[in-house]
DNA sequence: TTTGACCTATGAGTTGGTCATAGGTTTTAT
DNA sequence: ATAAAACCTATGACCAACTCATAGGTCAAA
């Protein structure tokens, strides 16, 4: 298979192809005719692989990663357990911080509704962030 | 004041006020002296709000918009009303992607417990990933 | 006077791709 | 046969919002 064949099978950019090649992620061999990337079934089943990783949550350094133990021979399944734990501490965290945000902004909403438009006085940028308060103090006066 | 006085003053990386110079969002004067950067209670204000716009999700270049209209003479708020109400959306958006995102690593937790950690057999990497089921189709067959 | 803390400008690194460039190859159509 | 379309190559820039590193200049206190 070349880059394009490929991208599709897996439904991604042909770029996307190059970037993972680039990256170590598919190791096609040479076409010493033409200097073409060569895909074979393997590449295809590491490229779904990462897919599914990435929308699991790894990074592309883990799939990297964790397809290396695999070519080693080793179960990669440990480590995938391993860091899948982290990654969902991590995006609950980003769901919280996410909901903290939308929180912030709904409270802030509100308070504009009945808050005029002003215009800047040279004291003033916009009162509607300005006025807004964000319980996260610059800095703690002591201790 | 110099670079790090108005950073400690905003609670910000001075790296952070040098490059929201570089980026126009701070217009200090100069020492002809020494050519340092001085900033006035001016700067302090903007960078204060800078920075609960952004907690508030705006973007660095909403910011300057912001504050090139202010500069302008012009008020502000109808745009950061504007903007707002779409960054509400996309805070939305984002928290429900990683809301599903959860779920989708809950499943797969879930259907991991009584699964076997394999050996990369040549045909499978890691069941654990290539068995999970994304429902998200590389590709419709027809139509 | 020397040390340390500060300042300057510039560029690289972060993440995961995507897009642009400039050129070489292969396939398809005429 | 030839020309255009569609593909391939490598490389580097770009996105966001900083942060950090480098190399060098300035200034305050001991």
């Amino acid at each position: 298979m070349k880059v394009k064949e490929l991208a599709t099978s897996a439904g991604v950019n042909p770029d996307t192809v190059r970037f993972y090649t680039r990256e170590g992620l598919l190791k096609p061999s040479r076409n010493p005719d033409n200097n073409y990337q060569h895909y074979d079934a393997e590449d295809l089943r590491r490229l779904r692989f990462a897919r599914k990783a990435r929308q699991l949550g790894f990074s592309l350094i883990e799939v990297r990663q964790i397809l290396d133990q695999a070519d080693d021979h080793h179960s990669p399944c440990p480590l995938v357990r391993d860091v899948f734990q982290q990654r969902l501490a991590e995006v609950e965290r980003e769901i919280n911080e996410l909901q903290k945000l939308y929180k912030r902004m709904k409270t802030a909403l509100a308070a504009w509704q009945d808050m005029p438009d002003g215009t800047p006085d040279g004291h003033t940028i916009c009162r509607l962030i300005e006025h807004w308060d964000d319980n996260t103090p610059d800095k703690q006066v002591e201790e």
